[in-house]
DNA sequence: AGATATTCCTGGAGGC
DNA sequence: TGCCTCCAGGAATATC
């Protein structure tokens, strides 16, 4: 499920082929992901220059010299796949670029989103506006500030985009795990001495995961095709009923309808 | 305002 | 083998 690491192994892997190349072609081959498409998305584009490629917490983003951002969410199973042999079910928006380069987005359960907005407006827009800071720039004291007076479960507290950006379900437990504190704390209840000790693992579960090239679950690969392979070093996604290095054993819960896995021996 | 539940979608896994 | 149900999850939306 991509997630902050993943996007940014993606804007990466973009990048190469993205920067600097101007837009030959753009084909829609459906109206809409989980929200309709810019019904002038191909008028816009086509022509223009990429210019930047940057992201925003899961969001990716694609300035052209047209004054327009192409943003794009991966949602749960989205990724870019750069000249594929041929075109495969779910590839839902095609771009060629000026030197031949062919870039399919493909995304099966379509919870992924395109949107085309004014670059000088990026700030602005709703979904952009409302994030927390990147986890990358999180302190300690601003995490506090943001967790304060809040009763719900730390776990789904760090979900919440809008108090830090970016951290999807595999992340946030592999950090709460690291840090040793259980999923269910209330997050307003948290010590700032707790905190100093999950947002360091915050940044380094996420780093490392960037420096693996992102993670792959069932169905994310990065632009070229190639795998990541920091899913080989979850500690405790996914690993339901298996050991922990302390003696405990990973369980598994379900805290607002989504799986958290945490280990009740080190973790409290 | 904050907490909680529901919704969208497809493919893969597991049961029988 | 095939059909069925369940599950995965990001973020918008609805409801209390």
């Amino acid at each position: 499920m991509p997630e902050l690491p993943e996007v940014e192994t993606t804007v990466r892997g973009l990048s190469r082929v993205l920067d600097g190349r101007r837009i030959a072609s753009v084909e829609a081959r459906r109206p809409d992901l989980r929200r309709p498409l810019p019904v002038d998305l191909g008028q816009r584009l086509t022509g223009a220059r990429v210019i930047h490629l940057h992201r925003r917490a899961k969001y990716g983003l694609i300035d052209t010299d047209r004054g327009d951002t192409l943003i794009f969410h991966l949602g749960m199973s989205g990724r870019w796949r750069i000249n594929p042999s041929e075109i495969e079910k779910h590839d839902h928006l095609l771009i060629r670029t000026d030197d031949g380069t062919r870039l399919a987005l493909n995304d099966p359960r379509r919870f992924g989103s395109l949107d085309l907005v004014p670059t000088a407006q990026l700030a602005e827009w709703p979904p952009l506006a409302a994030l927390g800071p990147e986890p990358l720039d999180l302190t300690a004291q601003e995490l506090r500030r943001r967790l304060n007076g809040r009763s719900a479960s730390i776990k789904l507290l760090l979900l919440n985009q809008g108090i830090v950006a970016g951290l999807g379900n595999i992340y946030v437990c592999e950090a709460l795990y690291r840090a040793r504190i259980h999923p269910n704390r209330p997050g307003g209840s948290l010590s700032l001495d707790r905190l100093k000790r999950l947002v360091p693992a915050i940044k380094d579960v996420i780093q490392e995961a960037i420096d693996a090239g992102g993670s792959t679950l069932r169905d994310f690969a990065s632009p070229e095709g190639e795998l990541g392979y920091f899913s080989n070093s979850f500690a405790v996604y996914g690993r339901e009923g298996l050991a922990c290095g302390c003696g405990g054993t990973v369980r598994r819960i379900v805290q607002g309808g989504r799986s958290t896995f945490y280990c009740a021996r080190c973790q409290r």
